[in-house]
DNA sequence: CTGGGGACGGGGCCC
DNA sequence: TGGGCCCCGTCCCCA
């Protein structure tokens, strides 16, 4: 089992700098209880929706009914069906491993359909979903807002992952954190599956064994430039990560927090 | 216990 | 806007 399936533990005097809400969905997605969102795909039937729950549902999905308190804010696009934000009329999150090594496994651009987008809070109507989704944060404002906030300042919307608790601010960040659920980056090989391209890439030099990052010092070589840095930081008599109580220094940031944590700093 | 290597993930920047 | 890449960081294993 690859490693970074196991269970993860983090140092108790430092904040995890990532993946704090996610260190089961790797392997378990999670519960319904979350507000869901997900990406449009070629069939389903989008609705987006303003906070706190801009839901999407892919076609495989069971999902219940939008759990949110607020009425989702269906995207019309009329009259040519369902939004259609996916280039590959076949494409499904079954087929997605299927893909180029994650390339292009986001959902193209919707251009080349013509939509347009009502707004179910009011009348209005626009021929881009950006467009619509600028009008739609006029409606949200006031759902988040404090009062002491203008009426005129709206809150940025929220996207949730429907797989977990994250919330984005943009639904870029939101897609990019769902191919961490998705990992659509298979390796050809052994099959493990990667969020991005480029980690799908670095895995397989450790099957072809390539190391293409080369330490100027010595004779060692590595596949990944992060672990050539640190390997660099060996060569160097003052390490890069500074005890505040005995200066010592250590090539690693985590080689300093076990330091801190067998008892050299007292909690400060 | 410590230091180092291997593998990997996320945010941010650039194009 | 999205993909590629870099940087920083984490976690685990092993000598």
């Amino acid at each position: 089992m690859p490693r970074s399936f196991l269970v993860k533990k983090y140092y108790s005097n430092k904040k995890p700098y990532y993946r704090e809400n996610q260190l089961e969905s790797q392997s378990a997605f999670v519960p319904e209880s979350f507000p869901r969102a997900e990406l449009p795909t070629s069939n389903n039937s989008s609705a987006l929706t303003c906070y706190p729950t801009s839901q999407f549902f892919n076609s495989d999905d069971t999902l219940p009914a939008p759990l949110s308190p607020i009425t989702p804010v269906s995207l019309s696009p009329s009259p040519l069906g369902p939004l259609d934000l996916s280039s590959s009329p076949s494409s499904s999150s079954g087929s997605e491993e299927e893909e180029d090594g994650g390339r292009t496994s986001d959902p193209p651009s919707p251009d080349i359909i013509q939509h347009i987008y009502h707004c179910l809070h009011c009348s209005n109507s626009y021929t881009s979903l950006s467009a619509l989704s600028h009008h739609q944060l006029s409606h949200c404002a006031p759902l988040q807002q404090t009062p002491s906030l203008p009426a005129e300042v709206p809150v940025r919307p929220a996207f949730h992952c429907k797989h977990c608790p994250k919330e984005y601010t943009s639904l870029g960040a939101l897609k990019m954190h769902i191919r961490s659920h998705t990992l659509p980056c298979v390796c050809p090989t052994c099959g493990k599956a990667f969020s991005r391209p480029w980690l799908l890439r670095g895995h397989i030099r450790t099957h072809t064994g390539e190391r293409p990052f080369a330490c100027q010092h010595c004779n060692r070589a590595f596949a990944d430039r992060s672990n050539l840095r640190a390997h660099l930081q060996t060569h160097s008599e003052v390490k890069k990560y500074q005890c505040g109580s005995c200066a010592r220094t250590f090539s690693r940031m985590s080689l300093l927090h076990k330091h801190n944590a067998s008892g050299c700093c007292p909690a400060s």
